[in-house]
DNA sequence: TATTTATAATAGTATTACTATCATTAAAAA
DNA sequence: TTTTTAATGATAGTAATACTATTATAAATA
C-alpha cells in the first residue's frame, strides 16, 4: 500500500497556494532538488524557473522570495514529521519505546517514496539538517513569527514535550529538551558527516552513532 | 587593571592581515557593530566601507568576501573562549566546579570592555548566537574546513571535552557532548528571546533560564 | 631622493532580487 | 456558445549585490 499526505500549510507562507496549480507542486518538488545541489545561498528563482522550464515571474507569482519557498518546505517537513511521529507511535503503549522511537525518526533517513510527484524525502532530510536554521536566524524574526509560520514546528516540539512528560512528569524542561533532540539530532548528523572531530563519530554509520549519542543522553537526563 | 588579548588567526582567512593596519583593524571592529545591527544577510561590504568611510575595493583587499570576514570574527571569538575558559579555570581544582564555569561562560554575555579599540563583546556574542551556524552551514564547507580555519571551534570543543572526560572518564561521547553544550546554550538563547514556545523559559532573565537548562542537563548526564 | 606599498577614487561587469507590462491560453461562468 | 477571468510565458527593466580593474596620490621605507 502506497499512500500520500497532504498537509494545509499557512496561507501567510505563500502568495498563491502552490498546491493548486501544476507549475506550483513542480516549482516546489524541484526546488528541493535544487537547493540540495546547490545549497541556499546559490539557488535562485531564476535557476529553478529554468529548471521547470518557467519563468521568474511565474514563481514570484507563488512565493515573495526564496526565504518563503524554504519556509513552505520546512513547514511542510514539520507536518509531516509530526504525523509521522503520530503514526508510529499508534500502539506503542511503552513509554520508554515510544521516546526510542522518536530519536529514531529524528536520526535517520526518510524512506525514499517511489512516487515521482512526491518530494524526495532523502534530499528533504538532508535539506533540514542544513539549511533549516537559515529560516529562523534572520534579523525579522519576531516579524515573520507573528503570522505563524513556525506554528507546526512548535507543535512538533511541543508533541514530543509531551511524551518526555509522559516518561518523566517530573523533568522541568520538556520543551528545551525536546528542541535540544530536534537540532542536535541535526548538529550531529551534519558534524558526524563534514567535521567529524566535533563529534565522537569513529568512521561508519553516522546515523547509527548520532542514533547512540541522542538516546544515550536522553535517557540519562530523564532516568 | 586592564589588559587586550591578541589572537594568531589562521593566515588562510584573509588576503590581508586586518591586524596589520588601522583601516584593518577599524573594518573588522565595525563589521561586528554593522552584522550585530542588519544581520549577516543584509550586511554588505559597500556598508561597511560607507561605515568606515572607505571604499569596497580596500576591504576586499583584506577578505575575499564577506563569509571569510564573519569566519575571521569567529575564529577571533572561538580563540577568546578558550582563552577565557583557560583563564577562569586557573587554580579550580574541584572538576564539578569547572564545568559549571564552562556553562557559565556558555550562557551568559560577556563583560563590555571599556576600551574603546576593543571589539564590542556583547554584539559579538548576539552574532556568534544567531550567525555561527552560517559559516559551517554551506555547501563548500569541506572545502574550506581544509585550510583548518575551524580548528580554534575543535580546540575549544577539545577543551571542553578534557574537562568533561576528567569528571567522568567513562562517559563515551566527550566530543560530541562538548559541541552540544555550545550549540545547545546558543538556540536556547536565541529561542528563549525569539520563539519562547520552543522552550520553558518563564518570562524574565533568560541567561539564567539557560544556564539552568544547561547544567541541569549536563550533570544528569554525566553523574 | 627614489622606490615600494597601501589606499581612495572611480569605473565597470555579471548576477541577484525583484517589479511591471502585455499577449496568449485555458478554464470557469454566463 | 460566448464572455469573462485568471494564470502563464515572454519580455523588459531597475536597484542592489558581489565582485574586478585601473590609476593617482599619499605614506613609509631604502
Amino acid at each position: 500500500m502506497e499512500f500520500q499526505v497532504k498537509f494545509d500549510i499557512n496561507e501567510k507562507i505563500f502568495l498563491r497556494n502552490p498546491e493548486s496549480s501544476e507549475v506550483g507542486k513542480l516549482m516546489v518538488k524541484k526546488s528541493i532538488d535544487l537547493i540540495y545541489d546547490l545549497g541556499f545561498e546559490q539557488f535562485t528563482f531564476k535557476k529553478l524557473a529554468l529548471e521547470i522550464n518557467s519563468t521568474e515571474a511565474t514563481i514570484y507569482r507563488y512565493f515573495e522570495n526564496k526565504h518563503r519557498l524554504l519556509l513552505y518546505i520546512l513547514n511542510w517537513y514539520w507536518c509531516y514529521m509530526e504525523f509521522l511521529v503520530t503514526f508510529k507511535l499508534e500502539n506503542v503503549v511503552d513509554k520508554k519505546e515510544r521516546l526510542k522511537i522518536i530519536v529514531h525518526l529524528l536520526t535517520h533517513e526518510f524512506a525514499e517514496s517511489t512516487n515521482q510527484f512526491d518530494y524526495n524525502k532523502k534530499l528533504l532530510n538532508q535539506i533540514v539538517i542544513a539549511e533549516s536554521s537559515k529560516v529562523y536566524l534572520v534579523k525579522e524574526v519576531t516579524e515573520i513569527n507573528k503570522n505563524e509560520v513556525f506554528k507546526p514546528y512548535k507543535d512538533l516540539c511541543g508533541k514530543i514535550a509531551e511524551v518526555i512528560s509522559a516518561y518523566n512528569s517530573k523533568y522541568k524542561y520538556p520543551r528545551s529538551l525536546s528542541t535540544t533532540l530536534i537540532e542536535t539530532s541535526h548538529h550531529q548528523q551534519y558534524f558526524s558527516v563534514n567535521l567529524p572531530k566535533l563529534t565522537d563519530v569513529s568512521s561508519k554509520n553516522n546515523s547509527e552513532f548520532t542514533n547512540q549519542f541522542i538516546e544515550d543522553f536522553l535517557f540519562k537526563i530523564l532516568d
